[in-house]
DNA sequence: GTCTATAGTGTGATAGAC
DNA sequence: GTCTATCACACTATAGAC
């Protein structure tokens, strides 16, 4: 919970005419990054579903109007957390980058991202699980796609090594790669659900990575 | 928790003796099939979200009360459908046991569960993708895990016939009928959320079986 | 058993005063 | 820019008449 009141602000003061401008603007952004460090805390904690408009307000402690000045909508909201935590997802990605064995290195990608939906289920399921129930543009992100296309090429590899031959010959990596993220979707996805009880997603991971790059 | 306590019958009444007293059962049923007919159509075509009491009661030409006579809650209604949805998954599944060879017998269920999931997606999602969120009891349904002890049994008969070589030895049948599970529904919740929009779901599964099983 | 009526609570978003 | 007040809805569930 943030300990930042709205009186720490300085709101109505004379401002002097060269910087005024970007004094608005910096307040602005400001208040901007606190809706949103709030509405990531809410969603982070309870969900998008527990995130509404007046509840964020009384939590920045303005009226629900103010909200409206800053975001269009509730969906524009969640767009934005959405466009972070795709941010997120790919910082957590780079660092797997320099793994020279294409397939330690998409072992060690999936392991990045079943490990991030666990840790962030509620992020999670805004980014992947709900999209297309809010009718905003999240699928356009193409930022978000830069974890698939690390796994396209990690596949190119595998194939230029001659390691995918029980695949069809034909096959291509960019397939692949989505076929793969499929299944890291299903672990993480029946995780959060709470439907596969029987094993740990961890487990089931391993294993699914056995049975593709074995 | 009982819903029906024997306190609630009119035992004030001498019950006449003949057929009154089923064929009052009757009506009760009629309707309570009545109810469940129309927000199957409803769930099916707008998904639960949209299956309101008030219009539930509406399209059956009651009053919302009267609704409140054969499930106890909202939440009742959806186990009732999820319980249906798991009894026509499994159905769905019957042909394919004799299936003779193993992994065929794998690829087929897989595709009717990936068919089915395409073709109901509404049901689909009620059934497993909202599961946690409504706060029911839906995951006791054994009867929709008979789908996966299916699939376990196919990987018994793969292990035995030495057709596994390439996952660890002490990899067990049970957990691999669950990965499998997994990516089925990695590529099915993908589709559905229109998060995949390169390549069919049914792509994707050709290729996610040869993986597992060439 | 079924109704009408309504309690009680939520929601997103906006108008208009200051 | 921010507020108050409110619109215009939705919802689940229940009370009490018949």
């Amino acid at each position: 919970m943030s300990t930042i009141s709205r009186m720490d602000l300085p709101r109505h003061i004379s401002t002097p005419p060269g910087k005024a401008r970007e004094l608005r603007q910096e307040q602005r952004d400001a208040l901007r990054g606190r809706i949103l460090d709030v509405s990531r805390a809410i969603v982070k904690r309870e969900g998008f579903a527990a995130l509404s408009m007046r509840r964020l307000a009384q939590a920045i402690d303005y009226s629900p109007a103010a909200l409206y000045l800053h975001f269009r909508s509730r969906a524009d909201i969640a767009y934005a957390l959405c466009v972070e935590g795709h941010a997120t997802l790919r910082a957590a990605f780079a660092p797997q980058a320099s793994i020279a064995d294409p397939a330690a290195r998409l072992r060690a990608m999936a392991r990045v991202y079943v490990e991030f939906g666990l840790a962030e289920p509620e992020t999670y399921r805004l980014m992947f699980m709900d999209a297309d129930r809010r009718g905003d543009g999240t699928h356009g992100t193409d930022d978000g796609m830069a974890a698939l296309s690390s796994m396209t090429d990690a596949f190119v590899e595998l194939r230029a090594a001659g390691r995918l031959k029980r695949l069809p010959p034909e096959t291509l990596p960019a397939d692949c790669a989505q076929a793969l993220w499929a299944t890291l979707h299903g672990i993480v996805a029946l995780a959060l659900c709470g439907v596969s009880r029987a094993m740990p997603a961890a487990e089931i991971l391993e294993l699914s990575l056995d049975a593709w790059l074995a």
